[in-house]
DNA sequence: CAGATGTCAGCCGCACTGATATGA
DNA sequence: CTCATATCAGTGGGGCTGACATCT
């Protein structure tokens, strides 16, 4: 039951993925993981414009469009005009998106634990620092 | 350009995911990312049956059966019999496969060194190791 | 006018389900 | 007959592209 996994990170990253994406269904978390990674994001940046959502969350801008119609049907989100900057939509977290936030990372702590069952606190917190540095380089502004 | 990434492991590895797939073009890696750990796992378990697959893989069997239809189309993997079990299938990596899967994992490095441009050498062997010892742990096997 | 932002319509790869065939 | 393995057909959600509207 070994594995002597000599793939790169590349493709481990993408296995593990599917692992979470698999444990992470609608019936745990209340909403999708999309969604909550939206309302994650959305709680982290308030005034967020639509492109600044496709891009921190990868999605493309009509996903991103059908995505926020779900949200705020479901009342989790609201989109306003930016006085500003009248084209722009200022994307903001509503106070029922909020408990929904908080009620589906409570169920993603526990499919964490279970995913993540192979590695202590320690690990995984330095896999989450990790992920997050990774993150904060935009990746892919290389050439600008 | 901060970001206070206040969200879990989860959500963190599925968008980092997202910004790997979207950079592994099969333009660079001259495959799929699919096909490309489809190959790897393969090289690592050359007996490998495709249920066996499907379980590593986390994809589905239909999916599994499209995916070696084409790598064997490609000549890349070959489908035997079990003499053992003749319901099953051995699934092995031809040399041809062995070459593209060479190729593409030098370009998978290069897109690596691009995607985890945030991190030292040190902590992407980190990274790399954490992400292979979460998948060595069944992870869902929670409860037999 | 050009450029940016968001929306909509269409295509296509892909995951999931259910049914079928073969063999243990 | 049962169970397992693999395959195929049908269905649905999701991503990508191109066209369009609005505003700067």
């Amino acid at each position: 039951m070994e594995a002597t996994n000599a793939s790169g990170s590349i493709v481990l990253l993408t296995r593990l993925a599917r692992v979470v994406y698999r444990a992470s269904t609608e019936e745990l978390l209340g909403i999708r993981l999309k969604e909550l990674a939206t309302l994650a994001y959305l709680r982290d940046h308030e005034d967020a414009s639509q492109q600044a959502l496709t891009q921190a969350l990868m999605v493309d801008a009509n996903s991103c469009v059908l995505l926020l119609n779900e949200l705020e049907a479901s009342g989790f989100a609201e989109r306003r005009r930016d006085p500003d900057d009248r084209r722009r939509h200022i994307v903001a977290l509503t106070p029922t998106g909020r408990q929904a936030l908080e009620r589906a990372e409570r169920a993603q702590e526990s499919i964490e634990d279970d995913v993540l069952a192979a590695l202590d606190a320690d690990e995984r917190a330095a896999l989450r620092t990790l992920l997050s540095r990774a993150l904060e380089a935009p990746a892919g502004t290389s050439q600008p």
